[in-house]
RNA sequence: UGGACCAUAGCUCAGUCGGUAGAGCACGACACUUUUAAUGUUGGGGUCGUGGGUUCGAUUCCCACUGGUCCAACCA
């Protein structure tokens, strides 16, 4: 192929083919080998002058003069400046230099010295060639900004976004100190189906899938709930589940179809032990993650302070503090109009309890924003659980609400099969095929008192980097399929 | 699923009250042995998201579609 043709094609891919070419002739693998070397950030963290080094890593921006070169490599950890100077290199690997393109990798071997202008730097006494990249990168300086394309080519976003890259890391992080806080009291991990005969735990639509062996439709989960139980009565005391559901409703700032979640289940405990793995999780990641008990949240900088312990609120008191103390005196009539005067929209259908709830919903929720468990809820609102030992019409338990958004719920969890099961038929109306009878079963056999959380973990991940869109913690967020290119 | 807005060079963005487009980075050439968004000179690069309509003429106006963003409804 002529140079010509080569250009018509693609100008840059071909211009870095040539230079890749060139590179051949010089004698360099075009992808390189195995290179022993230091990560960056501890090439940086133990900075000596004078110090031998190995490393290696993407250039990220080059600065040719003559006879000497300015490069930046970047390995995921750090990025650090490397210089290339004639009188140091064999011919060749100075001839091979002038072929280098930005987001190729290269290993590289010298001493460390720091430059007139303060910087710390590679002196390269020789490099290795260990890769190239035939597609240039994005702008250096503004990195990937169109958020489509940082959603659908993440690994551009990671490339050139060093804060995205932070995100993922304190996501990461977050994981890892999880599991360590649980593993610490005595938690063990469990993994129960996310491939279900029916979908249970929580009110939402499935996706279906079908199985080709067994001949036999089966549900994603929304929630492993019902299996964890099981584990209760099997004699699992203290169990954890940290994995995705599957919910095939809408998407947007803060909803992905597929999402994370942690539960958590304590035989023998209840809501208040339950607080207490929150009041005590949430200070470790912040400490562990972020290294302080505080968070900018959004683009306000909002400061959210984890430091324990946390606001507790009755759900009635919550609502007479927006609505007046004597709001579950009004009549249903009285009720409405005050709740229309704030602006909500009512059924005229709606009882007392149903405006309360969209009055919480829509008011009160939102002006919780320091972390804060809401607690004593209508059992209408909560089937599942357990009612409060001094009044039948409250359930036992806990939302945990920052920042105006609810987090976490916590339970003391329903152990009475009948109850269980008459809160399935209240659920699921007529359908009731649709209750799963082996899990009743379990109850049957005895499941002791027990406490259980669910946390979203994408969100939690959100509050604690500050971050208001779920994409930005999801490295591979559902989007539409293109069908036809929208740019090239 | 409804409403508003957006889509221009590989990337980040200007612009055209309708006469087919510019900058910076990146890329090619030349110069330069401590630069760091290197610098100087110079050159190339675009069916302005896709399809239709109005028009002598559409990247610009209108319609549909595709994808995205925000808002509203459902879910965590």
């Amino acid at each position: 192929m002529s140079e010509e043709q080569q250009q018509s094609v693609n100008e840059y891919r071909a211009q870095r083919i040539v230079n890749l070419r060139k590179l051949e002739e010089l004698g360099f693998e075009p992808y390189g080998r195995a290179f022993e070397r230091t990560r960056l950030s501890e090439v940086r963290a133990g900075f000596e002058e004078d110090k031998k080094v190995r490393a290696a890593g993407r250039l990220m921006t080059i600065r040719r003069m003559g006879k000497a070169s300015f490069a930046t490599i970047s390995d995921g950890t750090a990025n650090f400046q490397i210089f290339i100077k004639k009188d140091l290199l064999s011919e060749t690997l100075f001839e091979g230099f002038k072929h280098l393109d930005l987001g190729d990798f290269i290993g590289v071997e010298g001493r460390l010295f720091t430059t007139r202008a303060g910087e710390p730097t590679i002196e390269v006494h020789s490099w290795s060639f260990l890769g190239k990249a035939i597609l240039q990168p994005p702008e250096k300086f503004h990195g990937l900004q169109d958020v489509e394309e940082r959603y659908r080519k993440r690994y551009l976003d990671l490339m050139m976004n060093p804060e995205s890259r932070d995100r993922f890391n304190k996501r990461s992080a977050i994981l890892a100190e999880i599991r360590n806080f649980l593993h610490a009291r005595g938690f063990i991990e469990v993994e129960t189906p996310m491939m279900q005969a029916q979908a249970g735990g929580a009110a939402a639509k499935p996706f279906y899938t079908h199985h080709n062996a067994l001949d036999t439709e089966m549900v994603m989960r929304i929630a492993p709930e019902l299996y964890l139980k099981r584990l209760i009565v099997g004699g699992f005391d203290k169990i954890f589940e940290l994995g995705k559901n599957f919910r095939n409703e809408g998407i947007d700032r803060t909803h992905n179809p597929e999402f994370t979640v942690l539960e958590v289940y304590e035989a023998y405990g209840d809501r208040t032990s339950m607080k207490a793995i929150i009041e005590g999780l949430l200070p470790h990641l912040c400490e562990k993650v972020l290294g302080r008990l505080t968070v900018e949240y959004g683009e306000a900088k909002e400061i959210l302070d984890f430091t324990p312990p946390y606001r507790e609120i009755a759900y009635k008191d919550a609502v007479k503090e927006m609505m007046g103390q004597d709001w579950f005196d009004l009549t249903v009539q009285q009720a409405r109009a005050k709740a229309e005067a704030q602006g909500l929209e009512i059924d005229p259908a709606w009882d007392h309890l149903l405006i309360t709830h969209e009055v919480y919903d829509k008011l009160v929720e939102k002006t919780l924003r320091q972390p804060t468990f809401v607690t004593r809820v209508p059992r209408q609102f909560v089937p599942l659980a357990k009612a409060c030992a001094d009044d039948p019409e409250l359930v036992d338990v806990f939302e945990f609400v920052v920042a105006g958004k609810e987090l976490c719920p916590g339970y003391t969890e329903q152990n009475d099969p009948e109850a269980q099961r008459k809160a399935f038929a209240d659920q699921v109306g007529e359908d009731t095929e649709k209750i799963d009878e082996d899990f009743i079963t379990a109850l049957e056999h005895g499941m002791p008192p027990t406490g259980g959380l669910g946390m979203g973990i994408d969100r939690l991940v959100m509050m604690l980097t500050g971050t208001e869109v779920i994409r930005d913690v999801i490295l591979f967020p559902q989007l539409k399929k293109l069908q036809t290119p929208s740019r090239q």
